[in-house]
DNA sequence: CATCATAGCGTTCAATTGAACGCCGTCAAG
DNA sequence: CTTGACGGCGTTCAATTGAACGCTATGATG
């Protein structure tokens, strides 16, 4: 298991960008960036950088620009950041997660109803 | 605001076994680590000195040990840390990480089943 | 009382993270 | 063709984090 160091808070937000788009040079992250995030060229450049040496993306040239695009599923990143804070917060359990969620958190009505449907769903399928 | 800087990792897991405890010595938080966990006592000092340098925890002597007790809510930090963990991983939108939760990660029969009725108990309350 | 273990406090140290420079090549416009 | 803007790459830098030392005071034990 090569062990791949976790995306750092910066990156992820970075790395998301990327996944949203399939695939983005550095300027066009730069430019789905919230207006007020004010990062620099190439402070998002390092970023990027720093998520290829952790594997996350690759890069490939494109004319003058490199092209970052997903090595692993958003999914499964981010189900390994959950993981973590699953376990330094809650036990691992995620049923704890879920209790804050729903009990010291306000959920909205219609937040709630959504909640629900994805479980309806869940168990429709599972047969 | 204060701004109180976010609690780190391996700090939240020591403040949380504070919390449970409602109080505790560097020893007593020591014993109440899991076994495997291989943290020295100076290093579990350091890491209570910073809670409480971060202002989550108080201490006062008692005999030749300090006593840490919890400044703040656990529910309100752990309300802190998944409010930025929603806007870096979910843009902030809570019904995004219960799809995670639901879909990408294998709920269990039971978890499903505890889930729906913590939702019940919910409706029930806010009447 | 002398000694030993315990804990506090200040310090240290390497790795990681958040953020950005500077130099250098290249491409496009005057 | 020169010039200037853009982007890559290597570097830097301070703050934070994960982890632990060493010195010292103090209380318990022989």
């Amino acid at each position: 298991m090569s062990k791949r160091p976790a995306p750092a808070k910066s990156e992820l937000e970075i790395a998301r960008i990327v996944w949203k788009l399939g695939g983005a040079t550095v300027r066009q992250v730069m430019d789905a960036l919230p207006e007020d995030r004010g990062l620099d060229f190439k402070t998002v450049q390092t970023y990027l950088r720093r998520l290829e040496a952790k594997g996350y993306l690759k890069t490939h040239r494109e004319g003058r620009s490199n092209v970052y695009r997903p090595m692993v599923r958003p999914g499964k990143v981010i189900g390994e950041v959950m993981d973590e804070l699953l376990k330094s917060l809650f036990d691992g359990q995620v049923l704890s997660l879920f209790q804050h969620l729903v009990n010291d958190r306000g959920l909205s009505e219609l937040e709630v109803r959504q909640l629900r449907e994805l479980l309806d769903r869940l168990e429709g399928e599972s047969r």
